[in-house]
RNA sequence: GCCCUUAUAGCUCAGUGGUAGAGCGCAUCCUUGGUAAGGAUGAGGUCGCCGGUUCAAGCCCGGCUAAGGGCUCCA
């Protein structure tokens, strides 16, 4: 007999050479069945695995990141071995697990969504067959090779290891691999090929164009529905769709990724910025507005040309080359010297919602949230080295107020200084600790990048949470040692002298498209009050009641509030019902009831009522929901 | 940019080689209706664009344009 210890510190008695699965076995039947893979003395290993006595061992099942990883890297082996078995030309290269489900590249082969039947079908003729994988381990490369020698991208990852080979083996399918394995595949209870795309090996351009298919799997049919499920309802927050829906905004084919914006998305938009604007006049910013266009020269001295030529637009008239903005900051350097400025009028705050246009690459397209003519809520803080801690704390207390007014968490990452960089060390060091400062001093958490900030300078990003979990990079704020130096900037110092201010550029929606994009999903189209394109429509039951309706609704406008009154000739419930639709906040049904007595009865689109409400509460509420930016409805 | 997929009425989508369809929307009329779809009639399409195959192309082939998915996760 033997011991080893689990997780919890609590010891189990095991016979001479039991496995890893054994163990599992005598802690409970379920845990044997669900076991995916076992931590033994910090690594991990198959189920099979023999223990040794005293071992630390626990056993990862798929609701752990570990045992779920596991999981999807054998489902990847499954498919592998279906994709051979249809497409026997096809060779397997790599499938990693990823964050939801797994993928496998494979060369030599072409797949469409019809052939996705025929290979789940096969998948399930391979779970069915309880395959349990077999861990093979070759002593050499030559022995690997004579398996795999065969396959050019098997090859390279052999040459490259050298040692530590191994591979596993289910029925007739063998692949590479370092493992560990599920016990059996007959665990993969629910299996669904998403769809395939292209994929370079190693993810670089040069390299040949692989076949990659995405999958998900999990232990339970039921998992798979909730999974697939939740894609369905994502899919109907998606912003491209809502936008066509509400009629918020447009593409067309004249103007690839560069959006058209809708009387409705104006309103939202315009709300955004009134809201961004209040919050920057409290914090002494001013704003200017640039050209769209400079001359050629400016972005010479910038640096743009050089290094961003060629997803610049450009334009040539008078035998003159201009360029389109792919940035504020040239226009807002220029804006600097056009006065002199002394240490006294420092920090100087200059924020500009500026259109920009960048060509990002055709396929990179997509909706609202990559496009190529935006504008970003920029803003430029020309400062001395001393303000660089309360400016950066200024600037983390206005993205706060931003990202809360909209229930958006978020995080923070603070990138240093690459490789290739600019500056002198001590500016470095000058920037980066200011950014840290400030960072510890705001008190909340970050990330640190290594290695991973701007050749110009040191940043903080924010990557806010959206309501479906997924994760976003908005708002940044980039110091920059190159501009001021290409642009000489200066200030007087309190000597007298002239010196170099410390430029910050910074941008809190990042770009409003997008930002606006993901409120759209982030509301599923249902805008808070203060958003929401129309807020109140009336509905007259009928015509004897056009006057009335109309008459309330000059009286909500002069309230400034956004109200429609729906004049068709549509049913009562027929008025209702696309209110609901067209997310409208609030609905009121006026009729013969509502003329004599004053009192009204308000519908959300959620089918909330609120009865007998009084008219000037009602205004009085909804101007004070509107005004105050409430996330939700005041009425009771 | 590259790989795969898609493009038919304003929108969502059927239509596998023989003169173009549905639902919604829109228009007109009937209905004047009380809280999620009242009824009838009608208009609306060079089937994304260019070329090819064919007696015949929305459909097959090629090119272009646009849109969607992906090209970061290293056996």
């Amino acid at each position: 007999m033997m011991q080893v210890q689990l997780k919890d510190g609590s010891v189990r008695e095991l016979p001479e050479n039991a496995s890893a699965m054994e163990l599992a076995k005598q802690i409970s039947g379920s845990l044997a069945r669900q076991a995916c893979a076992a931590r033994i003395n910090g690594e991990l290993k198959d189920m099979t695995t023999t223990l040794t006595p005293g071992a630390q061992v626990e056993i990862l099942t798929f609701n752990d990141e570990e045992g779920r990883d596991v999981f999807w890297h054998s489902s990847a082996h499954i498919l592998a071995q279906a994709v051979k078995r249809v497409f026997p030309d096809a060779k397997p290269t790599i499938g990693p697990p990823i964050e939801n489900g797994f993928f496998y590249d494979f060369a030599d082969l072409t797949v469409t969504e019809e052939d996705f039947e025929k290979l789940e079908a096969e998948i399930q003729k391979i779970v069915q067959a309880d395959f349990k994988p077999v861990r093979l381990e070759y002593e050499t490369t030559d022995q690997a090779l004579a398996v795999f020698g065969d396959n050019p991208f098997k090859k390279e990852i052999i040459e490259k290891l050298e040692e530590g080979l191994s591979a596993y083996q289910q029925g007739e399918f063998v692949d590479l691999c370092r493992g560990p394995h599920l016990p059996n595949t007959k665990m993969v209870e629910g299996f669904k090929i998403l769809k395939t795309s292209g994929a370079y090996w190693r993810g670089d351009a040069k390299n040949p164009q692989l076949t990659r298919i995405y999958a998900i799997s999990f232990p339970d049919r039921k998992q798979l529905r909730a999974y697939l499920h939740q894609l369905e309802e994502a899919k109907k927050r998606d912003h491209r769709i809502l936008g066509r829906k509400l009629d918020l905004f447009s593409f067309q084919k004249e103007g690839p990724g560069m959006p058209f914006i809708h009387p409705k998305g104006m309103v939202i938009w315009n709300a955004l910025l009134d809201f961004w604007r209040s919050l920057h006049r409290e914090d002494d910013y001013v704003e200017i507005k640039t050209p769209a266009m400079l001359s050629c020269e400016l972005w010479k001295t910038s640096g743009h040309w050089d290094n961003y030529r060629e997803n610049m637009y450009t334009s040539e008239i008078e035998e003159k080359v201009f360029a389109i903005k792919p940035m504020n900051c040239p226009g807002g350097m220029l804006f600097y010297k056009e006065n002199q400025f002394s240490y006294r009028d420092l920090p100087r705050r200059v924020a500009e919602v500026g259109n920009v246009h960048r060509h990002e690459m055709s396929g990179a397209l997509s909706g609202m949230f990559r496009v190529r003519s935006f504008h970003q809520d920029d803003a430029h803080i020309f400062m001395k080295p001393a303000d660089i801690k309360n400016e950066i704390l200024g600037v983390l207390r206005l993205a706060d107020k931003i990202y809360s007014q909209f229930d958006l968490p978020y995080h923070l990452e603070l990138s240093t200084r690459p490789e290739k960089s600019i500056g002198a060390d001590e500016d470095w060091e000058l920037t980066t600790e200011g950014l840290r400062a400030a960072l510890i001093e705001s008190g909340r958490e970050f990330k640190v990048n290594e290695g991973d900030g701007a050749f110009y300078g040191p940043k903080i990003d924010f990557h806010i949470r959206d309501a479906i979990g997924r994760t976003w990079q908005c708002g940044t704020i980039q110091l920059d040692m190159s501009l001021p130096m290409r642009f000489e900037l200066e200030y007087i110092a309190e000597d007298g002298k002239p010196k170099r201010p410390i430029m910050l550029h910074r941008a809190l929606f990042g770009s409003i498209e997008r930002f606006f994009g993901i409120l759209v999903e982030h509301y599923a189209g249902k805008f808070p009050l203060w958003l929401s394109p129309v807020q109140i429509r009336l509905l007259p039951v009928a015509e004897r009641h056009h006057d009335f309706a109309a008459q309330l609704g000059k009286t909500l406008k002069a309230a400034g509030l956004r109200a429609e009154v729906d004049l068709s000739n549509e049913s009562v419930n027929k008025k209702v019902r696309n209110a609901q639709v067209d997310q409208v906040n609030y609905i009121l049904v006026l009729g013969d009831k509502e003329m004599e007595e004053n009192s009204y009865m308000v519908r959300t689109r959620d089918n909330q009522v609120h009865p007998n409400i009084g008219w000037d509460q009602l205004v009085l509420c909804l101007t004070e929901e509107s005004s105050s930016r409430a996330s939700n409805s005041l009425l009771k």
